[in-house]
DNA sequence: AAGGAAAGTGACAAAATTGTAATTTTAAAT
DNA sequence: ATTTAAAATTACAATTTTGTCACTTTCCTT
């Protein structure tokens, strides 16, 4: 099941589109301007964004310029018909298509198929409270902005991300990270990559939400 | 589907669980010892390893501590009744389940939907000719062994191993790569990045056979 | 409350990565 | 065959990563 962001003011208009692609089976998210559009684009991978560009507060260039910056997620724009010049901008910013209003809802649904159809399959994500890895890209978000993980620190939180809640003994995780043939390597380096690793992804260091220890035992990473 | 694969020596038995299992809609691959088996694991991501344990070479032990070293493919060992240390000492070096000959070939199946149940969902892997890049590890192999990439090699791969065939420009490159905000690097700095992604990945980086220039337009991957 | 094991911290050298510059090679077009 | 722009190569400093050590803090047990 495909996520939609629909980032539109008109409140008529988005709830009757969100009641609609429901209905069809999306998954769809209504924002109704730029600050609730990168709450959601901070938290989510969508699978496609229907965008205004004539929104009230005048942002929906910049919105697409910043959803740009960080990911090729499908973006259609809903555009007001006669705003010509707007698209052709829109385009220039990376849009992928476009549906001038109105229009009608099948016709909205056969462009979001279209534009998701390339980008669904590849596109694999994992997240873990309020980081996001996008593992096609090797690229690691923090609440949307990208952070910069060396290969370990990446790894290291690659194997907590896609086993979320599990248990992992500090054997397991040398093994995991570090043993090579029969090469040891101290036991401490795995303290010292959790607290590089934390420092970068936790909002407090000192009180880490994301990988708890469980001492005596491992350390073990959960959403929240 | 599925991918499996049976390393088992007697013939007999392989032809006859290789049939069984294609008609239940698995992918199968037979080996008849370890050379056979290596060959194959260091070029495709299999779903499950059906391992018989007392290969007449000797080497079962050594296969499942191999595969061990570089994968969490779940193995299961096929053992014959009576041989009961050997499961043991089995479980030992990380197999998930074992089953005695003989065994209804239905039961067979019950085993391989349990242990491929959990890993079949976040396995994702992507190859380009001999190298194999496992996302959920963010680990690169080549022709079976791991190689070591740096953070920007690995994205430079990535994003050419989930574009097969895609020509990408010097500017796109360059752009997904180390744009971030305005800065700008250096327009060589992609050619020595190509240079050396090709050092670890190509057989010849000197006649690549992976990584392909189109002069005056740019570079492009594909698969042979 | 004291002792001790487990985990965390800060600092350090060695090694690897990163970006750039200077130079050479290659391949297409005249 | 020459010319020339594009790409490849080599080499080099700056920065980052990596692994370890000595030391501190935390938390469980007695």
């Amino acid at each position: 099941m495909a996520k939609i962001l629909l980032v539109e003011d008109d409140k008529e208009l988005r709830s009757s589109l969100t009641e609609f692609l429901s209905s069809e089976g999306y998954d769809v998210c209504g924002a109704d301007g730029q600050r609730e559009a990168y709450s959601y684009i901070a938290q989510t991978a969508f699978d496609c964004i229907l965008l205004d560009i004539s929104l009230s507060d005048g942002n929906g260039f910049s919105i697409c310029a910043h959803i740009r910056g960080m990911s090729d997620v499908p973006i259609i724009f809903l555009t007001a018909s006669g705003d010509e010049g707007s698209t052709v901008a829109g385009f220039e910013l990376g849009a992928d298509d476009y549906i001038t209003k109105p229009f009608r809802p099948r016709e909205l649904v056969a462009r979001i198929k279209n534009a998701t159809r390339r980008t669904r399959i590849e596109h694999q994500e994992l997240t873990l409270g309020s980081i996001r890895i996008d593992t096609t890209k090797g690229a690691v978000f923090r609440s949307g902005e990208e952070i910069f993980l060396s290969a370990l620190e990446y790894r290291l939180l690659l194997l907590f991300a896609s086993n979320k809640g599990s248990l992992f003994s500090r054997d397991k995780l040398i093994d995991e990270l570090w043993t090579v043939g029969g090469e040891f390597v101290n036991d401490n380096t795995l303290t010292v990559y959790i607290k590089r690793l934390r420092e970068k992804i936790e909002d407090d260091p000192q009180a880490p939400s994301i990988i708890k220890t469980v001492r005596g035992l491992g350390y073990k990473a959960e959403d929240e």
